[in-house]
DNA sequence: GCGTTTGCTGTAAACGATTACAGTCCCACA
DNA sequence: TGTGGGACTGTAATCGTTTACAGCAAACGC
């Protein structure tokens, strides 16, 4: 098979304890003992074997990064965040995306151990007892956007809650008063937190007599075209429409396309997330941004530190503010102008 | 630390040899032992060490990718192609990007010993010689897009070639004598593949008096906003732009609804990879579609093929096609339109 | 009753590294 | 000359598994 240490000993007419000792820099050697190991490891092209290494100083260099999949722009963006991240603090990347089966991330968190020092786990639908129970004990893992208790493990969140009530107090600034949500997949975390923020904006408004209008999506692209259909078909049809994520407005965006209507005249349109798409579109969408890259950079940041304190320390939960960004997709109407246009001239 | 076989033939009374048993089912085991055995591994939530086991048998169950970075559609795209085979086959993945850093990408390389059975790797800018040297011989490795040789590995390419040469032909059948190409960096396999259809497609052309008309860029957003300046300064302007990837032409097509350039109508705008975006965009872009995912799928496949049939087999080389895809960004002329009807009609 | 098979289980040697510990050598110092 | 102490190097235990081999009953065939 490969080369291994003991081959280069004999090489090096040493024994393998030299060969480590030179390879890892620590202990003295005689300079002439190192030069003739060095050209021996050279010569045979020595790779020193990771996992054997791990074996006995218990530690791989590599963190393990779990998600529901792996397709599309958030998650590219999360592992982005996290590799610039992972491999300052000079750590290897072990993905694995689930599928949200429970069968299946057990498996994959099982299938971790002893190759990866902490885990960084998207779990908007992986329930943390899985993971207590398919984990050893205090192995140090960052729960990213966690529906569960907030006890057992770090945690990262985004405000989803705030953005979405900001996005409807921008949307009632602009004059609407019927604003309808698309919903995401009703046991996302990230889509529940989003709901509740635009029942509880709204609800905040009932000075306006305004009322909640919701329409199903699960957020997929389709789900948003669909929901065009239903809206068109209202008897009381809102003036804006607040779609839980920037993949269903943009699918709503199609369909409102296709079928003649005008955004912003006709419908305002929102969305959630900020994907890059979204400022590309016509029109360019309004949205409430997520800070995906810093988000699993700050995830990974927090795993690091953790793995170096050991066990012995306090739980952290943090959760990372959103930003509205307003494009023409809600338009904007004289008053709500007028307003911006001073607000900007005070800064 | 966290418990070991050893612990769990302990609490069940038996040696470790039985556990490993009853735990990877081999070997006849008495009923009452094994339930025993596992009763005792659930109670004290054993959980095999990957490192450990793979260190004996000699697999992993893990292959590598090796990547210049994770960002972007594409990478986004190959990941989750090679990410569904890979899951299929039963493989996890072990993602590493090296930023093109020659060092990094020898580091990394490196760390993947022991811990990988086999290697994907992108490397439109690595160097096959590089991998040669600090790769165990005979290691199972797949190249895609890559600039050597193909004497050393399995490799997979687009045929970046066919691509712009269709497209080419296809602008000349819009009408277009005069066909500018803005150039992706120019040690970059891809880049340079793509240049060589164009050169060869205007080359045939000669007939037409065609001639090349090539302006620099270097794949990403902003060269293409650049080549707008260029291209507008141009006493001689052409009549279409061919851009080596959709990002620039992107770029290209920001710059000049800025200046107030109207496309189609002033300037056809072509680009190359079918990104997702291209089609959301307006106009929507007409660009060559690259089977990304099916690249990853495919070299996956073939991956732990050559993992499976050990080192003694013949080298492999494939080329996926691309396909035209035609969209507004390139308007359409009315003799191009009948001819495309007359021929639909014929199918 | 005696070999031989069969069924189950344990012992111990790998796998490829790191590292505590124990030499060995050489030199300085008393 | 003896001795203490660096400087250097080797021996062997260890990490957590798998697995070849051996051992030991019980059963079986004769």
């Amino acid at each position: 098979m490969s080369v291994t240490i003991r081959e280069v000993a004999r090489e090096a007419s040493v024994s393998v304890a030299t060969v480590s000792r030179v390879l890892n820099g620590k202990g003295p050697v005689r300079p002439e003992t190192e030069r003739r190991i060095r050209k021996a490891a050279k010569s045979l092209r020595y790779i020193p074997h990771g996992g054997a290494r791990s074996l006995i100083t218990r530690k791989t260099s590599t963190l393990g990064v779990l998600m529901p999949e792996l397709y599309g722009e958030f998650f590219s963006e999360l592992i982005r965040g996290i590799d610039v991240c992972a491999r300052r603090s000079g750590y290897h990347l072990l993905v694995s995306s689930s599928h949200s089966e429970r069968s299946e991330t057990e498996e994959m968190v099982r299938a971790m151990r002893g190759r990866v020092d902490g885990l960084v786990v998207l779990s908007p639908d992986v329930r943390p007892s899985v993971l207590r129970a398919n984990l050893p004990e205090k192995f140090p893992v960052v729960l990213l956007n966690s529906a569960g208790n907030r006890l057992s493990f770090d945690s990262l969140n985004v405000d989803n809650f705030g953005g979405a009530t900001a996005m409807v107090r921008h949307l009632v600034r602009l004059g609407h008063r019927r604003i309808a949500f698309i919903q995401g997949p009703s046991l996302n975390r990230d889509a529940s937190e989003r709901l509740r923020g635009y029942r509880e904006a709204i609800g905040a408004q009932a000075g306006l007599g305004m009322a909640p209008l919701e329409i199903p999506g699960d957020f997929r692209e389709e789900s948003g075209y669909e929901a065009s259909r239903k809206i068109l078909a209202l008897k009381q049809r809102p003036s804006a429409i607040f779609a839980a994520n920037d993949s269903m407005a943009i699918g709503l965006l199609c369909a409102f396309q296709e079928t003649g209507v005008r955004v912003p005249e006709d419908f305002a349109i929102a969305g959630f997330d900020d994907i890059p798409i979204a400022r590309y579109i016509t029109p360019p969408l309004t949205s409430v941004r997520v800070p995906i890259s810093d988000l699993g950079a700050r995830a990974t940041e927090r795993l690091v530190e953790a793995i170096a304190a050991g066990s012995d320390r306090a739980l952290f939960h943090e959760t990372l503010p959103t930003t509205l960004v307003v494009r023409a997709s809600c338009g904007e109407n004289g008053r709500a102008r007028a307003r911006r246009l001073a607000r900007s001239a005070d800064g």
